[in-house]
DNA sequence: ACGATCGTACGATGATTTACGTACGGTCGT
DNA sequence: ACGACCGTACGTAAATCATCGTACGATCGT
């Protein structure tokens, strides 16, 4: 399976922001910026329980948006963030929307519900 | 009429995120942060013709994730990008998604149509 | 008081998004 | 070669979104 990537030039930021303005996504986008190495199975087990098919639709939106890399290997899909294009193209954009996403998460985490709110 | 604003702390990146992946409400973002004082219907005219109750539907999105004030005045509704609050929640969000507007629309006004690629 | 203007509300429509289950095609380990 | 595993493709359903036209309420200027 070979995957069609957009170049770093043919980002454009519309799709980025639209790809991370869904809590699944962005989710996503905060547990490969945690580092480590992953594929689809072991985000969406992080992630919770979700179905495979529902996380192929997801890949497919970062990978379009030119958030993430998947770089089949072997059975699996390793997925990686495109930090790099995105800091050379949109400098400061990702650390901000990244810091942004933490401060939400402590907000939910003290507002008494310990859930998400969406 | 009296519209409902998020505070600032019940502003939501995901929101913010979401509302800013659209090309008209991005448009207007970079319109009202050009600076000046803008109404719907002016935005409207800059923006090249679009129908009112549509704008309607644009500035319930931007002014319920906490991207815009909207302020009753008269018979106008006054428009005004939420920066302080935005900068002060999400430090440098909205810089590097404005800055990174102005360099896709650099990049569309070379692509030789002249026209947004979406 | 009247007519023009501003912008929303409402209702409708088509497109897109999100989600799921099922089925399939590769790859790995044995 | 076989069974388990990885992830996509496809079909489908429900929800949301973007757009428009029409109608209305409020305000302004004369």
């Amino acid at each position: 399976m070979a995957f069609r990537h957009p170049d770093r030039d043919q980002i454009r930021v519309e799709d980025v922001l639209s790809a991370l303005g869904n809590g699944v996504r962005l989710s996503v986008v905060r547990i490969l910026d945690a580092g480590g190495e992953h594929n689809c199975t072991s985000v969406l087990n992080t992630l919770g329980i979700t179905a495979k098919s529902t996380m192929t639709h997801h890949w497919r939106v970062l990978r379009d948006s030119g958030v993430i890399w998947q770089q089949p290997s072997g059975r699996e899909n390793l997925l990686v963030l495109r930090r790099e294009d995105l800091d050379a193209r949109y400098p400061g954009l990702l650390d901000a929307i990244l810091s942004g996403a933490r401060t939400d998460a402590a907000a939910h985490r003290h507002d008494g519900t310990g859930q998400p709110s969406r």
